[in-house]
DNA sequence: ATCTACACCTGACCGC
DNA sequence: TGCGGTCAGGTGTAGA
């Protein structure tokens, strides 16, 4: 399941191979990939066609592509500006972003075109001068597989953001003519625990304007991105904290941790899933190495938590039901909170 | 307004 | 062997 290290070790898989890449054809096999785009197959196909690939941005578990702006565009923002228009200019960009979402089972591989087309493969940009593994340039497709079609592509336009929200987003410029954009749909999202610019005052004062438990506040993209159900749980079970335990009543200090935990838990799976895309591969289907290796909590049930068996002591991880969904957690690390149901 | 419930999907797995 | 039921779970939205 992507999650935030899944979703980052794409990021920079597809920037480093992508960026200065022109679209070609666009191939849509399964149309329900483009839910998200109301404007239609043709439309997506039509719009990217011919765009040349500026940089690749991510916040949370939401991607997305820039492009320049196509040279008639160009040359009349270059006027406006009063300046010469000069293509290798990254700050006139297209005034929409490809915005891709990898749901629960999505993946982007980058391949030599005659390859044979992946089980669950839904969406393929030709690319032309693509980077490959030597540096050199050469054609590549950018294909989109899904299995369970949770996640996908769509054209969103950008729009200015002011505030914390402006700050310039990790390894992406964001800027067209000095205003930090970002696609509307994404602009609910809140900033991630890796992003420098991550608000830990706006993020405590959700914890206190609201009456729900800690892990649904963790799982709100609103309040703290890029965290899902295993991370929350790993971070849950470093920080040793009840996934039920209100988020008003948790501690400054506490709340501290919990974030460092957050940061700890996804830059160790990053550190690990950002060891396997040397090959012309642009891995992202979340099963990286670090998930049987590293899990603490998720998937843990019946298993001693770790930590307690360094104590001395033998307790057994415990899955519970949350949300329609499963939460694991120490018994003993993670004590009930007074006054919850579970 | 805020929160809960469900729809969206496919494949692996389990019990009969 | 097969077949129905359950689970996995991020996101957006309809409904309470």
């Amino acid at each position: 399941m992507p999650e935030l290290p899944e979703v980052e070790v794409v990021r920079r898989g597809l920037a480093a191979h992508c960026v200065g890449a022109r679209v070609g054809a666009v191939t849509v096999a399964d149309s329900r990939s483009l839910r998200r785009h109301t404007e239609g197959t043709p439309d997506f196909c039509a719009r990217l066609t011919g765009l040349r690939i500026a940089d690749i941005a991510r916040r949370g578990k939401y991607l997305w592509v820039l492009f320049h702006a196509q040279p008639h565009i160009h040359a009349q923002q270059a006027a406006s500006l009063n300046s010469v228009a000069d293509p290798a200019d990254t700050r006139l960009l297209e005034d929409f972003a490809l915005v891709i979402h990898l749901g629960m089972s999505g993946q982007v591989l980058l391949k030599e075109g005659p390859m044979p087309a992946e089980k669950h493969q839904k969406i393929v940009l030709k690319l032309e001068d693509a980077t490959d593994e030597s540096g050199h340039t050469s054609p590549l497709d950018m294909r989109f597989v899904d299995q369970r079609i949770f996640g996908g592509m769509f054209l969103s336009p950008l729009q200015a953001v002011t505030g914390t929200q402006g700050q310039p987003l990790p390894g992406a410029s964001m800027s067209v003519l000095g205003l930090p954009l970002i696609p509307e749909a994404v602009a609910h999202i809140a900033r991630d625990p890796l992003d420098p610019h991550f608000d830990s005052a706006d993020f405590r004062r959700r914890m206190l304007s609201t009456s729900t438990g800690i892990k649904k506040l963790l799982l709100d993209q609103s309040a703290i991105s890029g965290v899902g159900n295993i991370y929350a749980d790993e971070a849950l079970w470093r920080a040793k904290l009840h996934y039920a335990k209100p988020a008003r009543t948790i501690t400054p200090q506490a709340t501290r941790e919990l974030v460092k935990a957050c940061q700890e838990v996804m830059n160790d799976a990053l550190t690990q899933g950002g060891t396997s895309f040397d090959a012309l591969y642009v891995n992202v289907n979340g099963e990286s190495g670090y998930f049987d290796r590293s899990l603490k909590a998720y998937g843990q049930a019946g298993h001693p938590c770790c930590r307690c068996l360094e104590a001395g002591r033998t307790s057994l991880m415990v899955r519970e039901p949350f949300g329609g969904r499963s939460s694991y957690r120490c018994p003993y690390c993670q004590r009930k909170p007074r006054g919850v149901q579970r």
